[in-house]
DNA sequence: GCAGAAACCTAACACCCCTAGGCAGTGGTC
DNA sequence: GACCACTGCCTAGGGGTGTTAGGTTTCTGC
């Protein structure tokens, strides 16, 4: 009997390459044990159960994203930071797409067992958007409609959801630009009127 | 032999409620059939397969979301026309989870068949956005933004990504607010300098 | 009333997740 | 060097799902 030398980790980074070329929904655990030449039944071993090598796939994957912003964003503010937070999010997201899908799953607290990826990752938003001038509830507010938008501009563009009529880059470009803008214009707060 | 009467339309119908109850990804035609008190394989004489159940979906729930938003955008402008817009698109995707993920699938264009539910949807965002004097090419940036921002706020919503500390509603308010004055402050173009 | 279409069935295969229990190398201990 | 516990991987098997092929029963239009 020739042993692979199965590891938790060594899975999870196999499984993290897999779902980048075949998509997150498509990693399947049979799939992942052919690839080692293993037998499905031998996985269990290392790993409870599917979900749980999601989320293992979803805990190393933010860390690896959190890592690449922090590097793009130290010593930049303002629009600089924002450009630079912005392009390695969404660089790591087209570069492991599949990596990226996991780190969107629903994750309980409980199964994330203290890692730093999650946290450092707010640290450094709240951080960009101090150099704003935001201060609470701003900051969350604030927060959460950049996410929103990388996201959501990230998953419309994996997803095949823009068209090819105008160049993705470009268009990127110039969010970047307009949010510059909104965030240095932040309605202040009972600012709800019209026009 | 018991005959339900099963149609395509009945089906995708059923089917779209079903993912509304347990989520598109759980949606199988195993439990479709057995809703109906049928054998999975009957339901391939309406449908030709899962995928295209859920193509099926997809198209019908744009078309319901697109009426909704229509009605909502009729007779207004300017911060008024966007607030309901994006009033509607989230009230649809969170009263309808299951279906809106099936909107959010990449479809290809031969599999669409010309469903009007797509292009009305562009047509509703550009006539919104034109009343903020954008032109080509910031008509396609500028909707691009806003349909990830609120595709991405609803996508973070839905999966629990946003803590329970603010509000949900207050910071969607919020960023409605911020994204009005992002409109009207749109960058005129070859306006990249910083700060 | 009949022919053909349509609705639904059974049977069967492939793939997947997961559990239970077994065997064979590996490393530590005396 | 012999023994033993551990662990990595195995086989066997149950249950769920997608899909195809080909039958049988009911409905519908003429």
């Amino acid at each position: 009997m020739v042993r692979v030398g199965l590891t938790a980790a060594r899975l999870t980074e196999a499984a993290g390459e897999l779902a980048d070329e075949i998509g997150l929904d498509k990693l399947t655990l049979s799939a992942l044990a052919r690839r080692f030449g293993v037998k499905d039944a031998s996985l269990y071993s290392h790993v409870k159960n599917l979900r749980d090598l999601r989320v293992r796939i979803a805990l190393r994957a933010s860390e690896g994203m959190t890592d690449r912003i922090a590097t793009a964003v130290a010593g930049r503010a303002g629009k600089d930071a924002l450009v630079a937070f912005a392009d390695a999010y969404r660089g790591y997201a087209l570069e492991h797409p599949g990596r990226y899908a996991a780190t969107q799953m629903r994750i309980e607290p409980e199964e994330v067992a203290d890692s730093a990826g999650f946290r450092r990752s707010v640290e450094l938003t709240y951080g960009m958007l101090r150099a704003y001038g935001l201060t609470e509830p701003d900051l969350t507010d604030a927060g959460r409609l950049l996410r929103s938008t990388f996201h959501g501009y990230i998953h419309l563009e994996l997803s095949g959801g823009f068209g090819h009529s105008r160049d993705v880059q470009a268009s990127w470009s110039r969010s970047l630009d307009a949010l510059h803008v909104l965030l240095e214009n932040w309605p202040s707060r009972h600012d709800g009127n019209k026009r």
